[in-house]
DNA sequence: CAAGCGTGGAG
DNA sequence: TCTCCAAGCTT
């Protein structure tokens, strides 16, 4: 049967009756669910994007003392935004919040617009996010397709269109505002997702307990397994690196701040470059290149770190600052040199977090 | 539209 | 060790 066909003769209401009563008993218990204030709610929502809540949780909390309200946020330096950011990745999700919040405070007086077109502007709110703020917080019958909802109503539906595909999004919202709750908007939403999250997931869908099995389609035909369709993505690179944990004769450390764009955007790491040549050469002509006169020690550890899109294989080289040769040139750098104690201050990426835990916490550099 | 953008956990 | 992710957005 064709989605259409299966939609004409479904039961929205049995559905949404089915939906909500077992999210109102099984939903679970979580920090952003204690209250609906729209900028708990929104921050949470960023937080999720490609992260799983176990992940989320502690970062949420920490987050909600450093930054209780949208005041408090916009106020904040984006370092230390950062670096309360750091080790969930995706680093420009923290920065467009900030800029967003900030806008927020000036435009609208710290309220957090009701309304899709004011929402939909903000940095990091796209079409989901945007659905999940109004649906969630303001009760506005609006869609939030996320992964779990294109899961979920691909096996109830038999839709065969690639999830991968940004059109297909388009498909699911407009099925979405055909079934969404009229009533209870925040509630239907969050239940697709609470579904596809715990009873509809991935692999091995908990089929037999459904609250709306009856309503599948897929489990009807038995297909489940084969839905949701998904294109898959391209294995990430492999990248050879070098990277030098460098001391002056004060003790204190030598760490940089990447630039403002691409990726780990404004965090700070060791010296880091592409690996062009076997010895040491490469890593002394880009610290010459800054102003630095170094003396370098042989390779002392490997880290290999995995990205969305890349492998880093980072050889890691401690070494001695000499001196700062051209003072000028070192001015312009984006170099910083720290007391050991103080590295940790720093938002770092996780990458440059193993050669700090290694170099400077469990050797004795 | 496809690619760029992180991380830690499950199987 | 390897594969696949998880409440996506920007360019």
């Amino acid at each position: 049967m064709t989605t259409e066909e299966i939609l004409k003769e479904w039961n929205i209401s049995g559905f949404q009756q089915d939906l909500l009563d077992w999210y109102e008993d099984q939903k679970r218990d979580l920090p952003w669910r204690k209250d609906r204030d729209p900028y708990k709610i929104w921050v949470s929502e960023i937080m999720l994007q490609q992260t799983k809540v176990d992940t989320v949780i502690p970062y949420f909390n920490r987050f909600m003392e450093l930054f209780p309200t949208v005041e408090a946020l916009a106020e904040a330096e984006e370092e230390t935004v950062l670096k309360a950011w750091e080790g969930l990745g995706y680093y420009s999700r923290a920065r467009n919040l900030h800029q967003a919040v900030k806008e927020v405070q000036e435009n609208y007086g710290g309220q957090v617009p009701a309304n899709p077109e004011g929402i939909h502007q903000l940095r990091g709110v796209g079409p989901y996010t945007a659905g999940a703020i109004l649906s969630i917080a303001f009760n506005i019958p609006a869609p939030a397709v996320d992964g779990n909802v294109m899961r979920v109503l691909s096996r109830i539906f038999t839709i065969y269109d690639d999830i991968a595909k940004g059109s297909t999004r388009k498909l699911f919202e407009s099925i979405v505002e055909d079934i969404i709750s009229p009533n209870n908007p925040s509630d239907f939403n969050q239940g697709l997702m609470e579904l596809g999250a715990l009873i509809c997931t991935p692999k091995s869908p908990s089929c037999l307990i459904c609250p709306v099995g009856k309503h599948c389609a897929a489990r009807e035909e038995g297909v489940q397994a084969l839905l949701p369709v998904k294109a898959k993505k391209t294995p990430p690179k492999l990248k050879d690196m070098k990277a030098v944990v460098l001391k002056d004769n004060d003790g204190n450390i030598l760490i940089e701040q990447r630039p403002e764009k691409g990726m780990l955007a404004k965090l700070w790491q060791f010296p880091n470059l592409e690996k062009s040549s076997e010895d040491l050469t490469d890593l002394e002509e880009h610290l010459r290149s800054q102003g630095l006169e170094v003396q370098l020690s042989e390779k002392v550890h490997e880290v290999r770190h995995v990205f969305s899109h890349i492998i880093w294989e980072i050889d890691v080289y401690v070494g001695e600052l000499k001196g700062i040769v051209d003072s000028e040139l070192f001015g312009k750098t984006k170099l910083e040199l720290v007391k050991k104690s103080d590295v940790d201050r720093y938002p770092f990426p996780v990458s440059h977090q193993k050669i700090n835990d290694f170099v400077l916490k469990k050797g004795d550099f």
